[in-house]
DNA sequence: TATAACTTTGTAATCATTACAATTTTAAAC
DNA sequence: GTTTAAAATTGTAATGATTACAAAGTTATA
């Protein structure tokens, strides 16, 4: 369930045809808050699906990016991290646990100097430093 | 020349020994307003120190990060640029020529919820779109 | 000069990601 | 319901950035 509706009819919105690989993958995203990376999609769903390929799951995840449903955080220095939510918000991470955190900020506030000209496609907040937990 | 002062006096201010190759590179970052990776500092000066080694670049990148000596970028997602400009800017990258601009940015202005307890060491702020010249 | 600490170098290993071709599944046409 | 083509998945091999490691070279000091 997301937005109200369920997973397979918000792929069929977004113009993805609804495989049962593509539910569980996107489902993982959207059920989690700990910006997986592909590796560990994976080794979240090989446990229920034993047939599953890594190589689907790199595809799937570039397709939803491609297709809006997920975002591509490039905030860890050795691997993509995705986020199920799309919506606007800040990344936290964590330099001894490595976890990443969402925080709330309005980035509209900001006043961006010399970029006349430039197509902004998408807005990254990122912070990095010690967590609650790890202090 | 950095703050008035030699890449060499800047080096040791930061508490680093001031090697040839390690003026070469801080110099080569503080000159360059295109954020290079790695390979690019290797590319740039093998030309004129025919035994410089990959691996001194990348180690000597990761020393100047832990100095406080450069940035670095975690932008661009297949691999880790690095800044010689370490006052507060944003960064823009281009989908499409992949070069990474600068533009100023005052993330002051933000306030962030939900990161209480948090220690906050760096600030990032990324736009990813289409450049002026890409357009 | 002798010695130890520091720095650089080259090679091999690691690990995330991508390329590619084969196989399987799905849907449409007959 | 069989045939056929398109779509999706899979497994393996290749790529490419980064790191590990040990040998060689350099510098500073006793
Ligand atoms: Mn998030
Ligand atoms: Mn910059
Ligand atoms: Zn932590
Ligand atoms: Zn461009």
């Amino acid at each position: 369930m997301i937005n109200g509706i369920s997973i397979e009819e918000y792929l069929r919105q977004k113009g993805v045809n609804p495989s049962y690989q593509r539910i569980r993958i996107l489902e993982c995203l959207v059920n989690s808050k700990s910006h997986p990376s592909a590796e560990d999609v994976y080794k979240e769903l090989i446990k229920e699906i034993p047939t599953l390929s890594k190589t689907t799951v790199y595809n799937t995840l570039e397709l939803f990016a491609d297709k809006g449903l997920v975002l591509t955080l490039s905030i860890d220095g050795n691997q993509t991290r995705y986020d199920g939510n799309t919506l606007e918000h800040g990344h936290f991470i964590c330099e001894s646990c490595n976890r990443v955190y969402d925080f709330l900020v309005d980035t509209d506030a900001l006043t961006c100097e010399g970029l006349d000209g430039f197509v902004i496609k998408e807005k990254h907040f990122y912070l990095r430093g010690i967590c609650s937990s790890c202090v």
